[in-house]
DNA sequence: CCCTTTAGTTATCATTTGATAACTAAAGTT
DNA sequence: AACTTTAGTTATCAAATGATAACTAAAGGG
């Protein structure tokens, strides 16, 4: 196995990912909010109920700049902080039921566009999809 | 095949391709240039003389927008404008020297980290990775 | 020749994002 | 009790990005 030729391989296959996500989440999440906070919602959204801390490192973002923009998303009313019983330095985030709702829109509108991408592949197509995804998932990009 | 279950893990596998390609590329980029201009560079040296047109399409920024970062490429003297013969409206991009030695720093500080990220895997895991890009990539990711 | 389309530029403005300093408050440590 | 660390906030500034209007110049079509 050739490891360039395989990195060349990856280059390629993550700019196909990156332009395809982008495709299928093209104007999908709502006007109202910037795409940073739409990954902050899609973090959340995805772990449940995180801390600021969590977002600011897992998201590459400074905590001042996590905290404004965690500040903007309540304000608008699509996440709620809750306290830490235990510490009460540590808050936890998660999403409000309005913030809930605007989510499972948006992953509506990404759900039909991945659809129709798929909608040609016979069931061992898929099945060899499926596969593909665990393999690389767990040996590549855990 | 469940195709809701197959969306589900999509996402969480997109979301793993997202954070590990920022974590190999993090700071491997020039300070010199932004983010945004990476990403032109990235895509003029993977696909190879290309028109500010196309640069526009596919990276989804506007004409203005698109003009005015590359003027600042060409002025960082990291890539090249070439007038096309028959039509004049036309032009080429390519990277200059200076442009190509960037990206390959970039790209081998890249290539490191995956190798390193690669390391503990056996040749047959290699072989299974690599057939698993191939499919995502004609199947999938296209 | 006139009209329309294509390719790209320049200028300008608003918004978003990034970075830093200075701060509060709770928890842990000695 | 004093000190340090952790978690988070507020304020402020700079830079990057996005959006739009108005423009030039060449090509294509009738």
């Amino acid at each position: 196995m050739d490891e360039n030729a395989l990195f060349t391989k990856l280059v390629s296959f993550t700019t196909s990912v990156h332009r395809v996500t982008q495709e299928l989440s093209l104007n999908a999440k709502a006007d109202s909010i910037t795409p940073i906070q739409y990954n902050i919602l899609e973090y959340v959204t995805v772990s449940q109920s995180v801390t600021p801390s969590e977002i600011s490192d897992c998201l590459h973002m400074s905590m001042p700049n996590t905290s404004r923009e965690l500040r903007k998303l309540i304000e608008k009313g699509l996440i709620e902080k809750i306290g830490d019983l235990g510490d009460r330095r540590k808050h936890y985030i998660r999403l409000s039921n309005e913030g809930e709702t605007m989510m499972k829109e948006a992953f509506a509108t990404i759900e039909y566009r991945f659809q129709a991408r798929i909608q040609n592949a016979s069931k061992e197509d898929l099945k060899e999809i499926d596969r593909a995804l665990e393999i690389l998932q767990t040996k590549l990009f855990y």
